[in-house]
DNA sequence: TTAGCAATAT
DNA sequence: TATATTGCTA
């Protein structure tokens, strides 16, 4: 019952405890026989070698205990050629030169405990395997960052010596086993990811959220495009300059100037342009409810965007608002809709036309009145297409605005 | 992503 | 001053 070895039996009793190197060369060391010593060793880095076949499939989360049980199973072995040249003993003994002061002074120590006594041991003649074994523990923390790695794992390849690149640890070398580390660093990432597009001369960082922006412009016009870029200028910059670049005073002002240079060409409302808006605006049941998406797709122009739509549209409210007292619902707007699809507001037509003729240049006579009473529209009673006025589309559409306060004090 | 508003530029 | 653009916020 109690025959069974406790390394083979399934017993993890507190009893069973993996013995370190140090103390399995302690016990090693103590056999006076080379050949036993040798098999004892061979024995015990061939269970090395088992063990590291089993973690090798999770090589990547157990990076650290790859590194150990290769360093275990290299020292080993050197241990086992080393006792099988000499056939004496004492390469052990200074394999584990704390083996005497620990028989003085304590029964166990740990590893950094060894490696300091180690150090201090600097008499012997074979002091290459006992910093290696140094080298061994401290490697431990330097797995960080590549560099730590790279040299590291080269600091340990020219210790290691020729002989066991064969023994060596596979992932060590490709470092695969901490690239994850390196991925995972969201910021690290992220910096790589940004682009850095000159802009006249002027270098902007741009997030990839911004790029987002950037492939409306297929859809929309090549100035939306200068806009995405512009804008995105300070917003990068505040977002990912963790350090902040003073620029000099000039600087400011060039980068001013270019971000000015970048600013999107004004978009020209043609009457006919202003003339699908306010048909899509009737479409969609009045300006106060229809939204500048529905109203781009309703007009159908290539090259509008939806920021120009929006911007007309704000404008257009504007121009249309009723006063307060009259307002009822924001759908019952009354829209005055001139000829070459001009527009102004009820109110601001009925003041214009009952008095003022200083509005020489009135297109000629009310041609179309849109009210617009809910979703009641009429989409195809546009017969402006028909007016006089719609082949005067050379009408600066400005002129025809009524304007308040000028007319009318 | 979009809409709306306000500030700013032209 | 009118209009368009841009920035910001919800």
């Amino acid at each position: 019952m109690g025959s069974v070895p406790p390394e083979l039996s399934l017993d993890f009793r507190p009893t069973f405890v993996p013995k370190t190197i140090s103390t399995f060369l302690k016990e090693v060391s103590l056999i006076g026989n080379v050949p036993d010593k040798v098999s004892k060793l061979d024995a015990f880095v061939k269970r090395l070698e088992e063990e590291m076949r089993k973690i090798d499939a999770f090589k990547r989360e157990l990076p650290l205990c790859m590194l150990l049980l290769n360093d275990a199973i290299v020292a080993l072995k050197e241990e086992s050629v080393q006792c099988m040249s000499r056939n004496v003993e004492p390469v052990l003994e200074e394999f584990i030169p704390l083996k005497n002061k620990k028989e003085n002074n304590q029964s166990e120590e740990d590893g950094a405990l060894i490696t300091n006594k180690k150090e201090k041991d600097s008499n012997n003649n074979n002091c290459n395997n006992n910093k290696d074994k140094k080298n061994w523990m401290s490697s431990v923390q330097l797995w960080n960052t590549d560099d730590d790695y790279s040299s590291i794992s080269h600091k340990l390849d020219s210790k290691r010596k020729d002989g066991d690149s064969s023994q060596g640890c596979k992932n060590r070398g490709t470092a695969t086993a901490f690239t994850p580390f390196k991925m995972n660093l969201g910021f690290a990432v992220r910096k790589e990811e940004k682009e850095e597009i000159p802009v006249h001369g002027l270098t902007l960082l741009t997030p990839g959220i911004k790029n987002l922006k950037e492939e409306s412009c297929s859809t929309g016009s090549r100035t939306s495009c200068s806009r995405a870029v512009s804008s995105s200028a300070p917003n990068a910059q505040s977002t990912f300059r963790s350090v902040p670049q003073p620029l000099s005073h000039h600087q400011q002002q060039q980068q001013q100037q270019q971000q000015q240079t970048a600013r999107k060409q004004r978009r020209c409302w043609s009457p006919e342009l202003h003339r699908r808006f306010v048909n899509a605006l009737q479409q969609l049941g009045g300006s106060q409810v229809a939204t500048p998406k529905q109203i781009r797709e309703l007009m159908q122009v290539d090259g509008l965007t939806n920021d120009e739509v929006k911007s007309h549209l704000q404008k257009y409210r504007l121009h249309t608002r009723r006063l307060p007292a009259s307002t009822t619902s924001p759908a019952n707007q009354s829209v005055v809709v001139l000829g070459s699809g001009l527009w102004m507001s009820q109110d601001q037509y009925e003041e214009s036309s009952k008095g003022s003729s200083s509005q020489s240049g009135s297109p000629q006579g009310p041609l179309q009145l849109a009210t617009n009473t809910g979703g009641t529209s009429n989409p195809g009673g546009d017969s402006m297409e028909d007016d006089e006025d719609a082949k005067s589309e050379s009408y600066s559409w400005k002129s025809h605005i009524h304007k308040p306060g000028k007319d009318d004090v």
